[in-house]
RNA sequence: GGACAGGUGGCCGAGUGGUUAAAGGCAGCAGACUGUAAAUCUGCCCGCGCAAGCGUACGCUAGUUCGAAUCUAGCCCUGUCCA
């Protein structure tokens, strides 16, 4: 259908529209009054990753889009540890860890959502709140009679685990019923209309719209976006070092940046619509690069993102020690630094020591197999030894690179 | 509580007494080709050691054996069915 709100507008030619609950009744209620609306987050880690930035980009529309967008903690359902990782159980974290995490998580936020009391403006909220001070019995008495479990067993997340035999427990199986509690309570307590989430949430917010319809006779709606894999298939989100993070302490922008910098040539017009600001019109023109030409895409992509979740000085920095390394061969300022004792240091202990080797078994293998480079010059040499004195460049492969500099 | 089937390296999954640091696949790393892309081909892929080798490892704990992921007992966990 063709919408008129600028809300659905923006979200579907930028491409994050996977289901909607009632495209006409959300699109009309976007024209006729400010949609507070909400999305659901872990607090598991002090970070949350570039998984999560569909999620975090679709508040940042809602509020461009004169909405109010509101960030939901999930301080209490982590509380009770987050089951959907399937068999394994979690660690469960204390009070105070989550509360540290929530804190930490916040700040990234702050980069993407102007928070404040206006009409428009951010808030972020915890689930503890209302979840920790449930009673088991009114929780029953009050939200169970809504819920069937003929059609509980009918969600994927739960037919899913049973038909491949896989355990699922008591507290996975009540947990979308706490998501759907969190839906009404905020329907209640902020006026929120809007749920929006990752297409497996989709059973979680009908459940919430359901529930709050039935409860407090309120409509309320629903989102969802496409799941984000990268071309070749992958869940987005995972590299040499690890996950990539989305705080800064948790990891270096140069890594950040250069994420970005190695999408696959499919994804960028996708990563573009969906990850930065820039204009419709522009990011065709990029898109529409062939060949090698279309790096120069994937830079204004790895400067715009960077940007956005890092900052102007992070991104430009990053940028400029790309150009460095990569362009020039040197060493950018950006890149991991490891001292160079006067006497020098052998290639083993200067891989592992910079990071690119976990081990010395590991950095001997790199070395064996012709990965290793001093100033650019392939090393197969494990005794190789770096002289003292001079900056020198140490690579692990053609992308990873650092440099060994006199103490 | 009972019967049966299971628990193997990041994941999946072979393996029923020595030749098993454990097939194969996926993921990952590196090399070649390129454009810091993809695809393809090649090599690597527990730790320490230059090496011989040593140390860890097949749910946990005790045993049998010259020798166990493989056999025995107990325990823990998961699934299916029964109560």
């Amino acid at each position: 259908m063709t919408y008129t709100s600028i809300l659905l507008r923006l979200l579907d030619e930028r491409g994050y529209i996977h289901q909607l609950t009632d495209a006409e009744g959300l699109d009309s209620l976007a024209n006729a009054q400010v949609i507070p609306g909400y999305i659901g987050f872990d607090a598991t880690a002090p970070s949350l990753h570039v998984g999560s930035l569909v999620q975090i980009m679709l508040l940042r529309r809602l509020q461009q889009a004169g909405h109010k967008p509101i960030v939901l903690m999930g301080g209490g359902t982590t509380k009770v540890g987050d089951p959907s990782g399937k068999d394994e159980s979690r660690k469960l974290l204390t009070a105070e860890a989550i509360d540290a995490n929530i804190a930490s998580i916040r700040k990234v936020f702050e980069r993407f959502l102007t928070f404040g009391d206006g009409p428009s403006d951010a808030v972020m909220v915890n689930n503890d709140d209302w979840l920790s001070a449930l009673g088991y019995v009114d929780l029953l008495r009050e939200v169970g009679p809504h819920f069937t479990i003929n059609r509980m067993l009918t969600f994927d997340s739960v037919k899913l685990r049973l038909e491949r035999e896989q355990p699922l427990t008591f507290l996975e199986f009540n947990y979308m019923i706490l998501q759907a509690y969190d839906f009404r309570e905020l329907a209640l307590q902020h006026g929120c209309r809007l749920q929006m989430g990752g297409s497996d949430q989709w059973g979680n917010i009908v459940n919430g719209i359901e529930l709050t319809r039935r409860m407090n006779g309120i409509e309320v709606f629903g989102v969802t976006t496409p799941l984000l894999t990268t071309a070749d298939g992958a869940k987005m989100g995972k590299t040499a070092a690890g996950a990539v993070w989305l705080n800064e302490d948790a990891l270096p922008a140069w890594d950040f940046w250069q994420y970005w910098r190695n999408a696959d040539d499919r994804d960028v017009g996708k990563f573009l619509r969906l990850f930065t600001d820039l204009p419709l019109d522009e990011i065709a023109r990029l898109e529409a690069l062939e060949g090698s030409e279309i790096n120069a895409a994937k830079v204004v992509l790895a400067n715009e993102v960077t940007r956005l979740c890092r900052g102007d000085e992070a991104a430009k920095a990053a940028e400029a020690t790309a150009s460095a390394t990569f362009a020039g061969g040197g060493v950018g300022a950006d890149l991991p630094v490891l001292a160079l004792p006067a006497e020098g240091i052998g290639i083993i202990d200067a891989l592992v020591g910079i990071g690119f080797a976990a081990s010395r078994g590991e950095a001997k293998r790199l070395v064996a197999g012709g990965g290793a480079r001093v100033d650019g010059e392939p090393v197969g040499d494990e005794a190789f030894h770096i002289p003292g004195g001079q900056e020198t460049r140490i690579s692990s492969g053609k992308k990873r690179h650092g440099v060994l500099r006199p103490a």
